[in-house]
DNA sequence: GTTATTGCAAATGATTTGCACAAGG
DNA sequence: CCTTGTGCAAATCATTTGCAATAAC
C-alpha cells in the first residue's frame, strides 16, 4: 500500500514546490503502518518510535499536508479531538458506526446511501463534494446476552472509551 | 414553540432534582428565540442582551443540559467549536448539507436516508440510536452564474465563513 | 437551612505559531 | 545559498472547573 501513498504524497509535494524530508517520510510511514483510525497523539507516539526525535508539531503539520493531498481523512467520532482515518484512499466513500457501548469503530459502505446523498444534494441545488455519514448505535449482543467481547476488550485495554474528554 | 419546550424542561428538572431558576430561564429564552444554529458564544452574546450578568460558565452549563434533556442537539460543521441545533424537536430526523462556498448550513429531511441507515446498523448488529449526515457541496447557481446571493450576503456580514479557527 | 447554582478567574487540553537553527535542492 | 522544514516553548481558543458567594425549595 504505501508505495501508491508514496507517490502520491511526492506528486503532491512537488506540486506544491515542498520538500521530501526524513521526518515527513517517518510520519508518513507510522500513519500508514496500520489501517486503524488514529489521534494526532497516538500518531505522534507511533512516529516517536520510529525516531524519537520527532516533534508534535511537526506531526500536526503534516498531518495538515496529508489531508491536503487526500491522502488522510478527519472524522469526528464525537470526543473533543479529530481522529484520523486513512482508509479512504482504498474505500473513498465509506462511512462510520460508533457502538456506543464500547466506542468500537465499524467502516461501512453502501451504494445505494450515496446515490441518495447525491440525490438531495442535487436537489436542493447543490453539488455534493464529500459526504460523512455517522451512526451511533447500540450492539445487539450486549443487548440481548448481557455481553459484548468489544465492549470487554476496550475495557481491558482502556483504549478508545473516549467520551467527553 | 416556547410552551413545549418549558414543559420538557421544567419536567427533566424535577426528574432529576435540580432547580428552576432566572438564569436557566434567560439562557433558554434566548437559544429558543430563533430557529438558527448557533454556538456557544453565540448564545452568550444574545443572553447577555436579555441579562447582562450571564456568565459564560452558566451558558456552557445549560447547554449541557439542554442537551442531556434533548432538547438541543450539538452538531459539527467542521470548525473547531460545537454547533447547537434548535430544530431536532421539531424535525427529530434531519440532517444538513453545509455550503462550501459560503458555509450556510441546510437542513433537509429524507425517510428513504434514515430507512437505509437503520437497515445498515442492523446488518451490522447494531440498534441505531442517532444518525448524522453532513453533506458538503458546491453552490451550483455559483458554479453556474458565477454568484450565489448567499454568498455575498455572508460576505457582508461576515457571518458563519468560519473555516478553521 | 440544605443543596444546587452562579460568576469569576484560573485550569485544561487540543492544536497552532514564532523563532532560531537545520536541512533539502 | 536560498528557502522550506523542524523542534521547542509559548500562545491560542473553546471549554471546564474550583471556590466563595447566592439563590431555590
Amino acid at each position: 500500500m504505501d508505495d501508491a501513498i508514496q507517490e502520491r504524497l511526492n506528486e503532491f509535494i512537488r506540486r506544491k514546490g515542498l520538500r521530501r524530508t526524513g521526518q515527513r517520510d517517518t510520519i508518513v510511514k507510522a500513519a500508514f503502518s496500520k489501517d486503524e483510525h488514529f489521534t494526532a497523539d497516538e500518531l505522534f507516539e507511533r512516529a516517536r518510535k520510529i525516531d524519537s526525535e520527532t516533534s508534535r508539531a511537526t506531526v500536526y503539520r503534516t498531518l495538515g499536508l496529508l489531508v491536503e493531498a487526500n491522502l488522510l481523512r478527519e472524522i469526528d467520532l464525537g470526543d473533543n479531538q479529530t481522529t484520523y482515518d486513512p482508509n479512504f484512499l482504498d474505500r473513498p466513500s465509506h462511512n462510520h458506526l460508533v457502538c456506543i457501548d464500547c466506542g468500537r469503530v465499524l467502516e461501512f459502505e453502501d451504494a445505494h446511501m450515496d446515490l441518495l446523498n447525491d440525490c438531495v444534494a442535487r436537489r436542493l441545488g447543490y453539488k455534493p463534494v464529500r459526504q460523512t455519514i455517522k451512526i451511533e448505535a447500540n450492539c445487539e449482543q450486549l443487548r440481548l446476552k448481557g455481553r459484548c467481547p468489544n465492549l470487554i476488550a476496550t475495557r481491558l485495554t482502556g483504549k478508545r472509551l473516549r467520551k467527553k474528554r
